[in-house]
DNA sequence: AATGAATGAGACTTCATTCAT
DNA sequence: TATGAATGAAGTCTCATTCAT
């Protein structure tokens, strides 16, 4: 009671994390929970009025850190260049992180309207920051070109999440490629193509 | 037997791509589905072995039409220029059709092992289909450009199947888009960014 | 099947009306009633969508026996005071042959509108036949003269329920006595009560 | 430590009463209870051993108040008439003060032995008064009378807590019915009923 | 092949009660 | 005495799957 939401509220939003995010949200019981949180079952009950606002919780905690992070990072970048690249750096480096967490993402509570608005407003923020450094920069079109950086992101990020082999180099090389193809195309050899 | 599998067969898969597409896996009740098919519970048992086998059913479809489309147009192109557009158009214009069937990209069931094997290979099979254009049209590292460009459009999807007011022009100008943003990249103006 | 509804639409009626009117709606489990009709839970459900329905259910059975044996007696009769006995008999027989199942008018579920509608039309119905009677005799004011009927005979039908030692000697008196003050008062002495 | 028990101890009755009358036994809820008396839910505790001693509690302070003022007013009464009307007017003014409490009369725990034997005890000293009335002024079989009469003044009652309309005038009318009746029947015209 | 009544394991959630502070 | 966080037993209801017809 000491800390502000007290020792539990952590304990049960950490176990959830743990637990929605290697076995998806149908496959994981409130009893598993809060076992592993070390609590009985009714306790959880007295901190999240149901699994459902529980699953929210832990997305809107791992979202937020996503996007304080970035904006972190951003922040102490000098030129769009460096922007670009770290924002390709954090978003990799971030599902790095959470390799083994991959069903968070992918198996969510169907038709929760508080998670949809939670992950709306999370993809909104983390557009309007891409956007805001592409319009900044003079790059037209800012707002296809935002989305689709983070797109490409997204699909390189898939390797992380499910390839066993992945390793750090591998993360190097795609920050590098991510941010290099976006500025420059694929560099198609001239002669061909046409 | 004209039809190979009978016509109860494809009516299930039908009424299960429309179910399954518009609530999610867990949402769909086996009833619903043969409510909707036209026949009794049990009878789907007969076609398949279980709502997960189904809902594999389902997908394995879907995915196969993808890429049949896929080769076929690719097929009719006569260079990588024409051939990448064709890509997005394709990419694009399949989820286009498919508004309103979000939720059998995003909420399959977890943990089923036969499904999680299709998806790999559909993914792998789209892969190696960008892969081969590339590479024969002399693109440096096409595997992580086939990647970045299936990320790019797989983003920008997500418009088409939220957002309600998205047009076929916006379809257009997107598949435009992506395949000069792959091209050139974003052409940044010069004098930024160094 | 045979039957219009089914065998194990009555198994459950009648192992509910044993175990709500023996323990009361809230402390009788869905299980136990299974049980008792030798079906599974589940099936239960089949049949009634909630306990409270099946609760409402039971009850409006025997609600409905009650009021249908009321009106074949009363048309059997050729004066109101055959009429007026013949309530008082059968109100007290219904519940003498119910001893023991007396939690099903006690103890039923609170809240639930179906069942509380249930209750004031049967009450309505039973008032609506005595008033009949009443007003066809001439006693005046047949509406109040109803209640009080009624009343008179439920509260001696409490000693039916609770007194263990009840006989059926004490029902025939019950019934003579309560037809006879209805008609002819209390006989108190005249000397006395000026 | 003026008052007995201390104000808490009331607190916790009054705010059982209010509950318990309004929603039944079964639909409240110690936390609520708490809440309304302004304590925390492990004082309820203190007080009271459990929600069903509790209940019992309510009901017996709602018991002793009864018979109290029933004493009081015969007390007071000269001769047998007097002592009837007052009765009726007793047990109908009581519950018309209740309208709204009619949970509390309803909604009672299943198979709490030391409720039900409060209970009995209430009937039976509420019966052992107006049986001692009437014996008193030479009623025959004073015993069944009594319980005719209080069974009576029960029906009579129900219109009072459900019937919205009802009204003081409803009440006085009500209160010189019942005893009227009691005492002289229901006036039957002659020519009937032979 | 087709049916759909029946099954029963299993999950979420509630809430009376306890007890360390 | 007072608190209220924590407990955990218990019950309703769902629904994929089976199987006798």
């Amino acid at each position: 009671m000491s800390e502000v939401q007290g020792d539990k509220y952590k304990a049960i939003l950490d176990a959830a994390f743990a637990l929605f995010g290697s076995q998806g949200f149908y496959d994981t019981k409130i009893s598993e929970i809060a076992e592993l949180a070390g609590i009985a079952k009714g306790t959880v009950y007295i901190y999240f009025k149901s699994k459902e606002k529980l699953f929210a919780a832990v997305s809107e905690r791992d979202f937020n850190e996503f996007l304080t992070r970035l904006e972190d990072g951003l922040a102490a970048c000098s030129n769009i260049k460096e922007q670009l690249q770290f924002i390709a750096k954090h978003h990799l480096e971030y599902y790095y992180e959470r390799k083994g967490h991959t069903k968070l993402f992918f198996m969510a509570p169907n038709n929760d309207p508080e998670l949809m608005r939670l992950m709306e407003n999370f993809l909104r923020s983390y557009m309007a920051a891409v956007f805001r450094i592409l319009e900044q920069g003079g790059v037209p079109e800012p707002h296809l070109h935002a989305k689709s950086y983070i797109g490409m992101l997204d699909r390189l990020k898939m390797d992380i999440l499910f390839d066993q082999a992945f390793t750090k180099e591998d993360l190097t090389k795609n920050i590098h490629f991510a941010s290099r193809l976006f500025l420059y195309g694929c560099r198609l050899p001239e002669t061909q193509g046409d």
